[in-house]
DNA sequence: CATGAATGAGGGTTCATTCAT
DNA sequence: GATGAATGAACCCTCATTCAT
């Protein structure tokens, strides 16, 4: 029996080619070609092209927070754990030949977006700064007194380091700008 | 007779297409609806579709660094100037309807982009860059002493932090994330 | 509904135009408007112009050699229905207006053909002298001791005196040069 | 200075791509790029890249019976020098890649073809005819009493298996069609 | 003689989507 | 659930030709 059903093929191959050669290069015949699906059948599930991208982001953001949550398994404490999450970036970048940030690129593929394609980049990004802010609280800070750290502030600044050097990778094909992003998140922790 | 020529007719109408809707979701049978030339018009000045996207890239390149330049024009303080080129961006993104940066959008429009287009994005790029070690270099820094500053380590640190938030900006159309980026630009400047 | 299929109306119609006009000269825009279908669909049976190239071929193949059976079906003896065949092709040049050899005209039209076209002229040329050497051998040679007659060198000349006349007859718009081949032909068969 | 004008520049050039790719496969863009000569220099030249096809085909009329003088030069006998017209051009053939015949070619090109490129047509075929029965006169045919050799018949004859020939090999590609029809002309002749 | 710039018409091909079965 | 066939609109690009200079 086929274990995958249609709908999950249709997915799987989809977020295969969105990723690689962009939502506007890839097309529905190709989809479903290399899915080997019907066309008629990718419409029994998607209502849409554009239902099928949402179906595509969402996909991405599992396998990216799980291969985030693989890497970090074994650490624990929270400076390493935002340190080493800069590390699983860049190992991934250059596993997927510096494709950048699946979100920022739909966005930058599709200036007028739906709103459900702007909720479903929105969620990433906030699920990114949620997860930079929990490390941050963790982290035992030796301060002088009368001073607070405001780790609002610092999770938005370590996120936007995060996406920075993620656009700088795509743009150059080129590790280098982590090792900046890096050094600018231990500045800013160890101070 | 015409003041603009054809060629600049076209360009000028392709910029803003390709900046207001995107590459992909601009066709060249608008380009020369809105630019007023037959369609042998633009292929006589332009080789291809991606031949003027490379004159797209030139010309927002121009407007960009002309604008800066222009916000900039009073400004001596080096700190000052690269803050201000930070709200000088954010008030820009405002006015395009946060599209974002014009070279990441290509790249991720394009993922297999040609050499032509790659250089274009990569040049503006180190403008950014070599922007901020001047700016950096002219700082005078109160350091303890046997301490130095590696400007291009915090021209680096800069041009990610700029470009993240222009990123941040695209997908959440709010201006915030400008917030972030300066703050986190003083507190490695006030160091 | 429908009777014929679109697949067999595209075909009808491009064979049509692409013998009466020729192949370049013949556009997709006019075939799929005298066929009475949509673009799309005559891409969806063929994955290319020269694919329906091919079909064309096909087509004209099998309505010559049926043709041609039709106009010997009541001849027996092997020397006349040579001859006739011959009397078959002039009166086809007639009908057609001396548009000459499908398969001569496409080798002229596309000097660096595909495989798949070069493949159905050289079918058509065997199957015309498989033909004639089926034919020479049923003939009842009076000859002189210790002689015999090659078949297939007999053969391999008549296909070209067919097609040496068809050639003339495309140039001059005239059917005389059918009795010069015709000529020859009895000078060889009657030795 | 430019020792050939512009004019035998776009013709030299057009002839041999309209001979190597074919008329309709030849852009007039191809054709001035090659020549090094403007648009407007070409039209001011020929009226009508119809205009420039007469052109090249009084070219390689000269071209042809130029070369076929050449190889007959040193022979006499006129049985051999039809033999060896029969050489030359199998010769021919190879050195332009089995291209075929030019005038053959151009009329499979152009099924209605203008009243100028048939003359050019038709002029090199009476040619070639004319060239055949003055050799077919000069033999001194040992002939049995009462019987007459129409040279005119003869000539009509040869020319067949000399297109014949020609054609075969642009559709296969291989030169073996002309030991058949040299085959065949031996016979014609010693009969 | 020669040129660069401009053009309308059409080239072949692919798009996302729908429909009857 | 699934399918093959069909579609209108749009895709990027090239054609032979003309015109003002």
């Amino acid at each position: 029996m086929n274990r995958t059903s249609a709908r999950d093929q249709i997915v799987k191959t989809a977020s295969r080619l969105f990723f690689n050669q962009g939502y506007h290069l890839t097309g529905i015949n190709q989809v479903i070609k290399e899915a080997g699906v019907a066309k008629a059948s990718l419409y029994y599930h998607f209502r849409s092209k554009e239902d099928l991208c949402v179906a595509y982001l969402k996909k991405r953001y599992e396998i990216w927070f799980a291969l985030l949550d693989k890497y970090l398994e074994s650490i624990t404490d929270p400076s390493e754990r935002i340190i080493k999450s800069f590390e699983c970036r860049a190992q991934y970048l250059v596993n997927t030949h510096f494709g950048g940030c699946t979100y920022l690129r739909i966005a930058s593929e599709m200036p007028r977006r739906s709103k459900k394609i702007s909720r479903q980049a929105i969620l990433q990004k906030e699920k990114h700064h949620q997860f930079f802010q929990e490390e941050v609280r963790k982290i035992k800070w030796k301060l002088p007194e009368n001073e607070t750290i405001d780790t609002n502030d610092l999770a938005h600044i370590i996120v936007i380091l995060f996406d920075g050097a993620t656009a700088q990778c795509q743009i150059y094909r080129e590790l280098w700008p982590f090792e900046y992003a890096i050094k600018a998140v231990k500045k800013l922790l160890l101070k």
